[in-house]
Order: C-alpha cells, then structure tokens, then sequence
DNA sequence: AAAGCGGGGTT
DNA sequence: AACCCAGCTTT
C-alpha cells in the first residue's frame, strides 16, 4: 500500500482536531460546503500570500464588498484601494473581470464545475479545485505550495516542485486517493498540515504528524533534502530618484502605466537615475529643493534603491493626468503600493489639507 | 518552459 | 540575506 493509500484517514482525523479557524472557512471536519463567493475571493487573496497577511484584507474586502454583484459594478480605483498593500496588484482586476463573467455568462449564479471555475480570469488549477471541492463538494485536488511539499516528501518524491510535469504527476496521486465524501476537508488539510507541521527550510515538526508512521522522507531521514526546488534567478537592483512636490499642503501623484509592474497604481513622481533636471521636464518650478532621504523596496525580480527630493512647487501646473493629493485623498481615494511607504513621514511632515 | 508580478514573515 | 507563501498570465 502506497503512502498516499494510507493518508486520507488519519490526515482527516487530525484535521478535526487541528484545523485553523478562518472566516470564509466551512465548519472543519464535518464535510460541510462554503460559500462560493467567499471561498473565491479568499483563494484568490491567498495566492502567494499567507493566511496572517489576508485576514484583515478579506474583513475589509467582504464588507465593502459581500455578493458577486457588488464586486461586477465596483468602480475600479475603489477595488484597489481595497487590495492596496497586498501585492499582485492583477489578481483584483481579475476578480472583478470573473465577476463580470458570472453576471454576464452565468446569471450571476457561481459556476459550479472544475471546468467553469477554470473558465473564470484569475482561476487556475489551484484555485478551480480550491473552490470546486470546499465550495461544491467536487472531489478535484488543489495543488499548493504546502500541498507540493507534503507529497514530495511524504512519497520520497525527489522530482523538482518547480516543474509542471512534477506538479501534474502529484496532482494525478491525489486525484486517486481524494475521499468523495470530504474532498474540501482534505484538501484544507492537506495545506493545513503543510502550513503547520511540514514545515519548509528543513524544520517539519514530525512528532506531530499523522502520517509519521509512513512518511517516506522521514523514514528514510530525508526530510532536510525534500522537497526538490530549482533555485530563484537572481534580482537586479535599480537605482530611482522620487519627487516629493508639494503645493498648498497638498502631494503631487501620478498613475503608473496600464501595463508592468504596479500597474495602474497611484505614484509619487520618480524615475531610474534621475536628478533635479526632471522637473524642468515636466514643467514644474521649484521654490525649494531639498534632499529628502532614502528608502528601500525589495520585489520579486527588483530592488529599488530610492533617493527622495523634497520641492515646493511654484505653480499648480502639473502634467496631464497627475493630480494633487490632500491628505484625505490620499487616505481614502488613491491607491499607492508599499514600496513608497518609507517616505510617508515625509510626506505627513510637509502635508497640511 | 520561463519570466513577470508584491509584500511581508521566518529562519 | 535567503526562503517561501492557499499561483496565474503572458511570452
């Protein structure tokens, strides 16, 4: 009997006892169905993003926000003011464009198939057979992150996790081995015991594991070589100079390009390099010019060395498009990524409407 | 198949 | 400083 054979049912049992309570999240154990909508928007807030990160988020979010036809008609910078902070900035305009599709091709009814699910922008096969088996009760893997590890090291699979064809051959393991009766349990299980006992970096906490007696990682003392992953390409790091213009107590913002990176966000004016000579450029007079510090943002593939100039503006022209910020505007209307945040004492200090 | 896309907690 | 997180889309 293979490791997997043997996982369901002491896997579920410790669930019953272990599970974490999560607000979009079902009674645990009782095999009972969530919400559609807010198993959805959850799974899409949880993608690359751990449960302590989203929960404030998704409070927020349900408010402002409770049914699919709120979201379909939301205005667009309100929605990512909702999301401002949490990172992948595309997965709330993909949200919104599922939306959209419910109420347009589905009646405002959820689509209650893997294959539905997976029509939806923003839904892949994690997320599909996320909601698919906590939601509707469809025996369909989702395959994580956590669920990659615990079946790598669970089976003494030393194939790279980072691979599709890896990835495809687990999820085909699963798909033979998930219970008809409790696949949503199983599958929160799964990434419940990957998030709280099988652990990563070499540090699992097999003491506590159901599946101690026949994990092959641990019994083979492997658990610090699985699972498999090929290394991260380096990231670059790129000098930028920000422009912190103030007029009457007010910020001078920017939208940031459709496309790329940060993509339609609010912005304090900075570019690679730079100097004082932008603003000539742009038609802006400074009264003042002043050095205002430096801050740092670290992204994925980026690193941004950021120098900031303080100016007083001497005219309230400004280029096509950018806008004035008060302080409650800035707070309530324009939505502008953490890598700023190092300069919003900055501009607290020199901000008076 | 590889690269782009955020931000923050943990080790 | 590296790793990783309830991944998806585009190239």
């Amino acid at each position: 009997m293979k490791e997997l054979d043997r996982l369901p049912i002491p896997l579920l049992a410790w669930y019953r006892e272990n599970a974490r309570v999560l607000p979009w999240r079902p009674a645990p154990g009782g095999g009972a169905l969530g919400d559609p909508y807010r198993v959805w928007v959850s799974e899409i807030m949880l993608q690359q993003t751990r449960v302590a990160a989203v929960l404030d988020y998704y409070r927020r979010f349900m408010a402002a926000l409770p049914a699919v036809a709120d979201l379909a008609a939301v205005e667009e910078d309100r929605l990512m003011k909702l999301w401002q902070g949490l990172g992948y900035y595309n997965r709330a305009r993909n949200l919104q464009k599922a939306a959209r599709q419910i109420m347009a091709d589905h009646g405002g009814v959820f689509p209650g198939t893997y294959e539905g699910l997976l029509s939806l922008a923003g839904v892949g096969e994690y997320t599909a057979g996320a909601v698919a088996s906590i939601a509707f009760g469809l025996p369909v893997p989702a395959v994580d992150g956590n669920v990659l590890r615990v079946v790598a090291r669970l089976t003494g699979d030393a194939g790279d996790i980072t691979k599709p064809e890896t990835k495809r051959r687990m999820r085909g393991a699963l798909e033979a081995v998930i219970p008809a009766g409790a696949p949503g349990d199983f599958n929160q299980a799964m990434m419940d015991l990957g998030a709280m006992v099988c652990l990563p970096n070499g540090a699992p906490l097999c003491a506590r594991c159901p599946a101690r007696g026949f994990c092959r990682a641990l019994l083979e003392n492997r658990t610090g070589e699985l699972p498999v992953k090929a290394p991260k390409r380096a990231r670059r790091v790129e000098a930028r100079t920000v422009y912190l213009i103030f007029r009457r107590g007010r910020v001078a913002l920017r939208r940031r390009p459709e496309k790329g990176l940060l993509s339609g966000l609010w912005e304090y004016p900075n570019e690679p390099g730079g100097g004082p000579g932008l603003l000539e450029e742009w038609g802006v007079t400074p009264l003042r010019l002043e050095r205002g510090g430096t801050a740092r943002h670290v992204f994925t593939h980026i690193e941004w060395q950021m120098e900031a100039l303080i100016a007083q503006a001497a005219e309230d022209a400004l280029p096509e498009g950018w806008v004035w910020a008060g302080r409650e505007a800035l707070r309530t209307l324009y939505a502008v990524p953490s890598a700023f945040q190092g300069f919003a004492h900055l501009v607290e200090e020199h901000i008076c409407e």
